[in-house]
DNA sequence: TATTCGTGGAC
DNA sequence: TGTCCAAGAAT
């Protein structure tokens, strides 16, 4: 479940360095519950997404309160604790605990895509028709269904990549209908790159780095030091606040959240 | 359904 | 050098 928040949209190179800290550091969900929210923003670094920090405590909070300290394996419960949705719950469930559920993120929807329905990418939104999909092209049994999850996001992963795709070593390549199309490029708008330089997330990266490396609370002339623009520095650091994420004090001192 | 939310490596 | 993007969730 650790590994799963950390690579909700993090290459899995950056995770495992901190996911081996993590888990040495807080074997079990009630070590991480035990701790400040802070603590694991901080333990966090810089994967990105910091607010998955925080879910992933709420969620070690909830299961030491709620499952008496262990993961649930139904996916109903495990999709009620935050930060986790319907990939993630099918993932736990699947990978964890050998269950037969549909695991379908953004590498099997690329391998449906090219294998199935001949195009080189997917929707950007997933659809209606792709979960249909993923149910009817799951087996039926429950621990094949298990490596078939595991084994359809590997080859997304490894060989049917986004860029620069490795057919000659793909399993199913002779009936690829992408592949068996002329592997036709993509139709329609490119995706909307998301520029980042400039924006909101950019000042609340700065504004959550200082806070991250100090060692007690902080000033806030020296946030004020990251970013110029005053109007987009207090909105960034509103919005920390708003999120959980830092935690003002009296006197104009800023903290990682103790509660 | 469309946006927002970080980061750093590859090209 | 700027663009693209990587195992999503919440709103």
């Amino acid at each position: 479940m650790v590994s799963e928040f950390m690579l909700q949209q993090t290459p899995v190179n950056r995770v495992l360095p901190v996911y081996e800290q993590w888990l040495s550091r807080w074997p079990r969900p009630a070590d991480l519950a035990e701790e400040s929210p802070g603590e694991a923003v901080r333990a966090w670094g810089r994967l990105g997404y910091p607010r998955r920090a925080l879910r992933l405590h709420g969620a070690a909070a909830a299961i030491a309160e709620r499952h008496g300290g262990d993961v649930p394996t139904d996916h109903a419960k495990l999709l009620a604790l935050p930060g986790i949705g319907e990939y993630t719950a099918a993932a736990v469930a699947s990978f964890a605990y050998g269950q037969r559920h549909p695991v379908l993120d953004t590498n099997v929807r690329r391998v449906f895509a090219r294998a199935v329905t001949g195009v080189q990418y997917p929707p950007n939104a997933t659809t209606a028709a792709e979960r249909k999909l993923a149910r009817a092209l799951l087996p039926e049994d429950e621990h094949t269904a298990s490596r078939w999850a595991a084994a359809s996001m590997e080859l997304g992963a490894l060989v049917c990549t986004a860029k620069n795709e490795s057919c000659v070593r793909c399993p199913i390549a002779a009936q690829c209908a992408w592949r068996l199309a002329g592997k036709p490029a993509h139709e329609g708008p490119p995706r909307r790159g998301q520029t980042y330089a400039g924006t909101d997330r950019q000042v609340r990266g700065r504004l959550l780095a200082v806070l991250r490396e100090a060692v007690g609370p902080v000033p806030q002339p020296a946030l004020d030091r990251v970013w110029d623009e005053p109007v987009q520095r207090a909105r960034a650091l509103d919005g920390l606040v708003a999120d959980g994420l830092v935690e003002p004090l009296p006197g104009g001192l800023y903290r990682l959240p103790l509660t």
